[in-house]
Formats: structure tokens, sequence, C-alpha cells
DNA sequence: CGTGGCCTTGAAGTAAATCAACACCAGTGG
DNA sequence: CCACTGGTGTTGATTTACTTCAAGGCCACG
């Protein structure tokens, strides 16, 4: 994990720039002056290879995570031992807000490719939030974000039979791009609150009907419309 | 519905201790001073009684409601007409919460029972928001409540069998007093991806084994233990 | 050339969905 | 007062989808 150090504005602005969601680029509308003053702290650009895990559940919460690039689960692990999907994030989102409230981190999370974040000490984030009110509004787009998130994934990913869910997981994958990295089936299994086997099955099930086509090691691509008639409505009259 | 309105200072302090949960009180550290400006703002105490819809999925955003008392659920319509519940939100929370970055209601709001709120304007909370920074936290620990409440939803509410579904839920119903007023099956089918049959069948057999016993109409008190069994780790070696 | 980690597949068992009937109650109108 | 009605809950029979248990394949790695 390489950990290089903004020491100026230059960087943080190029850093700032570089973030893959302009809408939701927490320092986006700075004027350069704060951007000036903010640029001296110490906010760190956090480079994690696929697996490697960015923090546990439990640990003390540090610093605010905002993901530039890369994909992150962020898992729960349940009272009898097993372990949930409960989100994924990916560039333009934030993780670990829960400790700007004081708290321990509520999930684990683990990069699924390689991920590069923008690691935000929270004294850091709690002083530039306090000098300057316009940051709040991005901060309540990143909390919103996250419940929004969240619903999704309950409407979309824990509804409906296996078959019905692994197609509108694929399809979230495949958002912005046709060919993208598959998962492995363990994850799926933990993502959609079934097992590993039924994701295997069903994976394999939709690659020989076609619907899935390999391109490369774990890249596959998808046949929108037909996944689309898998997720949407069964027969519509 | 009865919409009576906050005139001055007595009645919104008044309003904001009677509030369920001091903690998130969205007022609760606000100086007299504030209190007094504030107290002028047109911030309605809205009653709703048990069945009727508080805001719908789609309505433009108007008003925050942080609820004093009662319960109330969230649900979303799913693309194959269908829809789920996807929180509950109990005296001491904040619902509509996205209509402060001006979206539309994400979600359809029910009263489950006789439910007090506090509608508050969103140009009002934003005018208030922005005069007083000490409200930031207190709003971002509104919105890190939904995420945590959304989480758990996943994790104890749609995860195992429909046997341990339906046991944490009636716990967490029943939390903070042994009698509490129980759902009806179709809304319990709705929040855990059950159907209403599987939902009737498990509530039955719980009552049969004595683990939920009636106390009157539609009320029910639990043997915490026994359900916390059912719900917890099946068998730890 | 093994060894361990994923993935796949099969066969059997089981939980839940589905389809269908009926009980119960409150409200309504004869 | 009773018969009718619609809503909700219960229950049964059947079918289906998923889990579970188990084995074997493939491939990267040492």
């Amino acid at each position: 994990m390489d950990l290089s150090r903004f020491d100026g504005l230059p960087e943080l602005e190029q850093a700032c720039r570089g973030c893959a969601s302009r809408d939701v680029a927490l320092f986006r509308d700075l004027t350069d002056d704060e951007l000036q003053r903010f640029g001296q702290m110490p906010i760190d650009d956090a480079e994690f290879s696929s697996g490697s895990v960015i923090y546990r559940q439990g640990d003390p919460g540090q610093a605010v995570f905002m993901i530039r690039e890369g994909l992150v689960k962020l898992e729960q692990f349940l009272p009898d031992g097993g372990q949930r999907i409960v989100r994924l994030a990916r560039g333009g989102s934030a993780i670990a807000l829960e400790v700007l409230l004081g708290r321990d981190c509520e999930h684990q999370a683990v990069a699924l490719k390689s991920t590069r974040a923008c690691r935000i000490p929270r004294d850091v984030l709690l002083r530039i939030e306090s000098e300057t009110p316009r940051l709040h509004r991005q901060l309540m787009a990143f909390w919103h974000a996250s419940v929004v998130e969240a619903d999704t994934w309950l409407t979309q990913l824990s509804t409906g039979s296996a078959r019905v869910r692994v197609a509108r997981l694929l399809l979230q994958l495949a958002e912005g791009g046709e060919v993208f990295e598959i998962l492995s089936r363990e994850d799926i299994g933990a993502m959609l609150g079934i097992t590993t086997e039924t994701a295997s099955r069903t994976v394999a099930e939709f690659r020989r009907a076609g619907v899935l086509r390999s391109a490369g090691v774990r890249r596959f691509s998808i046949d929108r419309a037909a996944l689309t008639a898998v997720a949407g409505a069964p027969q519509p009259a």
C-alpha cells in the first residue's frame, strides 16, 4: 500500500480534479484560498490492491475515505459467524462516514479491485467542515448516497428469486461499460443472501444461455436486454 | 389530521422536550435565544392516525418529519409492481431527509399506529441550519441513523430462514416493553421478503409454541429468551 | 507434479412459494 | 335481527426453488 503525501495546493486540487465523480467530489467548490489552506493538511492518497482490507469492523474511527477509483465491498459480520455484504462503493463514494460522529467502523471494507482513495483524517475533515459551511451540503449528499445505495440493495438485490437477483447484480456491475470484472461466487452469494453453489449455478446458466459472455480472465460482457428481461417484470401481461 | 401551530418559544421548547429520544431531538441544544427566533417559524405538529399516508413516493419534497411518537413504515415500489418495506421509523427518527437535498420523496411513508410528528418545511430547516452550525452534527446523526437502520434491516431481517427473520422482527418490535402491537401479516411479509402465508404460518407456530402470547386485540407479549434462541446462532457447537 | 483455491455439477433433502379453501369478524343493508 | 360482503388470518396440498452434502475439474502456484 503506497501512501504519498499531499503537501500543497496543486496536488490536492489535482487530486480532487481526478476524482471519478465530479458531482460528489468533496472539495469541488472550495475557493482557491481554501484549497490553499487545506492543502497543507495531512490528506493521504492511498492505494489498495485487490483483496486488501481498508479497515475492519470495530476499528477505532480515524479517517474517512473518499474513493477515487476502484471497487470496495462493505461487509458486516452476523451474530452466527456468517457475514453479509451490505453495500458496494465505487469511485465517487465515501466510506467510513460514521467516524465523523465518533463511532467505530461499522463495516469491514475490502477492495475488490485495485482501488485508489483519499484518506481524510477525522479531525481534518471536522475542522475543514467547521470553517466552510458549504461543505455541509456535500457531506449530506454523501450520507444520502449511502442511504440510497442501502435501499437499492434491499429492494433490488434482496427481493425475488436467485435468478432475478443475480441478473440485477450483473446489470449493476456492468453499469457504464459492456465489459466488467465479475466477482467471486462467494461474494455474489454474500451480497444476494444465497449460497455460493446457487450463485455458481445461476452464473453458469446465464453463460450457457449466452446472456453472459466471457471476455478475458474474470471479465465478462452481458446481453443487457436479455438480463433486463430477467430482472424486470416477469410477464407484464 | 390535526395540525396545530407553534407560535412561540414555549411551545417549540415544550415540543422538543416531549420528543421520545432526547439524544436525537433536533433542537436539543439550541440556546434559548435561538429557540426564541426559530419558535416563530411555521413548524407544525402533525398527527397521523394508523394507516394514513404521510407522504408518497415521488412527492415533491416540501418538508422533513421528525417523529415524536408512533411507528411509520417506509416502503418502495418495485419495478414489477410489488412493494417492499425498507425501514421502520419510530419516535426520535427523522424521515424524508432527502428533501434537504432537493430530491423528491424516495419512499412512501405510512403510519402503522397513531403517530405524532413535527413537520419542518425544507426552507425553514435549511435556514436554521445555515445559522446554527451546531445543528450539522445532529443532522448527520439522523443520516447516520438511517444508514444503520438500513444495514440492520439487511443483515437481521433479510438473512436466514423465515423462522429466524420473524423472530428477529418480533424482538425488534418488542424493544422497550414486553407487550407490543403486532403488524399485519402482509406487512411482516413485505418487511422480511416472504409471502403473507409464510408470515402467518410462522406467527401461528410461535403462538402455538407459547413464545408469543396474546395480550388483547392485536397486542402480544413475547418470551424474549426463547425468541432470542431462535434468532441467534442455531447451534453454537 | 502435487496442492490448495475456486468453480462446477450432481443427488437428495427441505423450506418456502403457490394455489386454494375456509374461518372469523366488522360493517352494511335488507 | 340476520344474511351478505370484503378484509384478514389460518391452514392444507402440491410444486418449486434453494440448500445441503459430496465429488470432481480446472488452473495457478510452489
